[in-house]
DNA sequence: ATAATAAATGAGAACGGTTCTCAATTTACT
DNA sequence: AGTAAATTGAGAACCGTTCTCATTTATTAT
């Protein structure tokens, strides 16, 4: 059983406060300006991830994690688009996702967790500049 | 300019000789029995990478990446499905998949990068015996 | 309230994959 | 052969993350 403590609270509340981007494991320690120590950070981010309040997104190069309040998770099912170059996060509903993952399940037999759907790759902004 | 080395040929061989999987770095150095030292090892690979015969796949957070020879980057296009509790990793070729990263970049200008794709679920035999 | 129990905490060490450093060596070009 | 450029090897450094463990805090039972 699980408890509610102050730590757990202060990171749910910051990335609440921040919930149109998501935050790394830096920022939030930055946020909270080092009141909660790196561990608990991610002991309790950790927990947040299970219980379904946040998701988190594994960003390419650096490895570093990044987090994003999903609130009730009664959202609307979207998934995500992840620019590899300037880390923007794109929310995108669209039918021809969902059509591949029932394609899968039913194909494949695979039952794919839409909620964890992230693609990487190149956002249209930075495609344009990027003649080099 | 670059040159040849015996490095970096032992390392494209490895990959050769094992076209038809994804290996490690790890495996990889197994495989060439310590001749060439993990440093190395990974400057060449990065080489290849850039060079285009060789393709690299991120597939989860703190595991290594994985590197497959691709020859004259001919082959299908293929993506991973990891299964949540068995942590099975599928290889899964599918025309479906190639329509939706065409449909995303033509309608929504985002360019994805199929080599980074990892869907996250349930695989058939988990599912199977997932009466719980 | 108090005691007993379970979970969370803080601080730092440890971990693992990857990258860096730099002197020594190998390669390519004149 | 001589020179410059690229690669090598060995280990240290790096960095995000996880672990350890004694201590503190929260929940439950008495």
């Amino acid at each position: 059983m699980k408890y509610h403590t102050k730590n757990k609270l202060k990171i749910l509340n910051c990335l609440k406060a921040n919930s149109n981007k998501h935050l790394t494991i830096e920022q939030i320690d930055e946020l909270l300006k080092g009141e909660v120590p790196l561990a608990s950070i991610y002991r309790n981010i950790d927990d947040l991830v299970d219980e379904g309040l946040v998701r988190k997104y594994i960003i390419d190069r650096n490895n570093s994690a990044c987090y994003q309040f999903i609130g009730d998770g009664k959202e609307h099912q979207h998934f995500h688009l992840l620019c590899s170059k300037c880390g923007k996060l794109i929310h995108l509903e669209c039918h021809e996702v969902e059509h591949l993952i029932s394609h899968i399940e039913e194909e494949h037999g695979f039952k794919v967790d839409i909620t964890k759907v992230t693609l990487y790759g190149i956002c249209p902004e930075c495609d344009k500049g990027e003649q080099r």
